[in-house]
DNA sequence: TCGTTTTTTGACCAACCGGTCAATATCACG
DNA sequence: CGTGATATTGACCGGTTGGTCAAAAAACGA
């Protein structure tokens, strides 16, 4: 057998430690290019390995594709699945605001990676997208549609109330660019400002 | 003199057709695939023409680009431009996200092929984001800054304000895919919910 | 109508692309 | 050390890509 086929459980020290690089030099160049515009060239560069040393690791362009979408969406629904049912509404929400800002400022390059795919039509994700993605948030805005009913928190629309938390956030990382040239000469860290204005945002939404 | 050079003032009746009718196919190729994604062949096939025969048009495929992204940014302006400093700061900042959730709603695609250029760190875009998009934001933000001082609006960042606005009205055009599969079976409209939705949001956060 | 200009296209090209393969180099281990 | 397994690579391949060109077709104007 030719090619590591579960690179989670790979067999040499040598193995765990190159796919490894390939992953993180495709997670570089995918998240820029997208899928058709990056090349196995640029990957190879990327990670100082050879185009024909890639392929030794993983059998095609689009298995290095399929590794890296399918290990983001277990990270990319962490936050989410942290949200308590049982904790204080309010604390819930907007701790899940500032965990998914966290992903953004330490994570661009997953959050590029999905929004180019989500672009794109979501081809290679649409799959995994309405087994794992679509059962959580139909358990999550229940229970924040639970905590209206109950006034817990102001009248929101559960779902758009999501599509809000993961817009603004997400903004941060896959607009990158546009923030830092707009926020003036500068190169200053626009999140700590981002966090003041996300929770003032989301405190008035929810306490009304 | 071989290629139509200025699309605007084209010299001939079909000329003007063919170099709408090749815009057009590319702002449907370009959005989904981005730049190097997309190929002279696919927009050729969704423009009905031969690829010899858009290269009479344009002399490459990157200035079919170059033309799309520069009548975009005028477009895409536009609503900011309207917004008045003499208005009622809270109507015109409702109003100004009521325009720009329309135009993700009307012009999906321009939305995708923007958040497409940003998302590759906007190599083709830097130069018109420095000359057109900064000035036009520094002088906005002014007003806001302006409004925030005189009490007509609660307490905000204004560059997070219209991070926050653009962000969640161009949501709903890049990330539909995700919007749509996850609002339930049914393909029900989503933008009128997200009026509502975005009215509360900011109503709550300007008026405090 | 006829000659000129504009438009269209089939055939072609060099560069690039994802992927293969046999040969070589390196490693792990008794 | 030696030897078998693992890792690496240069050379190569067929298909695709952006772009060219000369010739044909269509549109235009007198």
């Amino acid at each position: 057998m030719v090619h590591v086929m579960n690179p989670s459980e790979p067999k040499t020290r040598i193995q765990r430690k190159n796919t490894q690089t390939i992953l993180d030099a495709a997670l570089e160049v995918f998240s820029r290019q997208g899928f058709r515009g990056a090349t196995l060239d640029q990957i190879a560069a990327e990670a100082g390995l050879s185009k024909p040393n890639l392929l030794y690791y993983f059998p095609t362009k689009e298995a290095i594709h399929v590794t890296l979408l399918s290990q983001l969406i277990d990270i990319w629904l962490e936050p989410l699945r942290q949200l308590d049912p049982e904790g204080e509404p309010v604390e819930e929400l907007l701790s899940y605001v500032r965990r998914k800002l966290e992903m953004s400022r330490d994570m661009p390059r997953e959050s590029r990676l999905f929004a180019n795919e989500i672009l794109q039509g979501a081809p290679r994700l649409s799959g995994t997208l309405g087994e794992a993605l679509k059962p959580l948030v139909d358990q999550k805005t229940a229970v924040i549609s639970q905590w209206v009913k109950d006034g817990k928190i102001a009248e929101v629309h559960p779902h758009h109330l999501l599509f809000s938390i993961w817009s603004l956030t997400q903004h941060y990382a896959d607009f990158d660019t546009q923030v830092r040239m707009l926020l003036g000469g500068d190169n200053a860290d626009p999140f700590p400002e981002a966090e003041r204005h996300l929770t003032a945002l989301f405190t008035r939404l929810l306490t009304e």
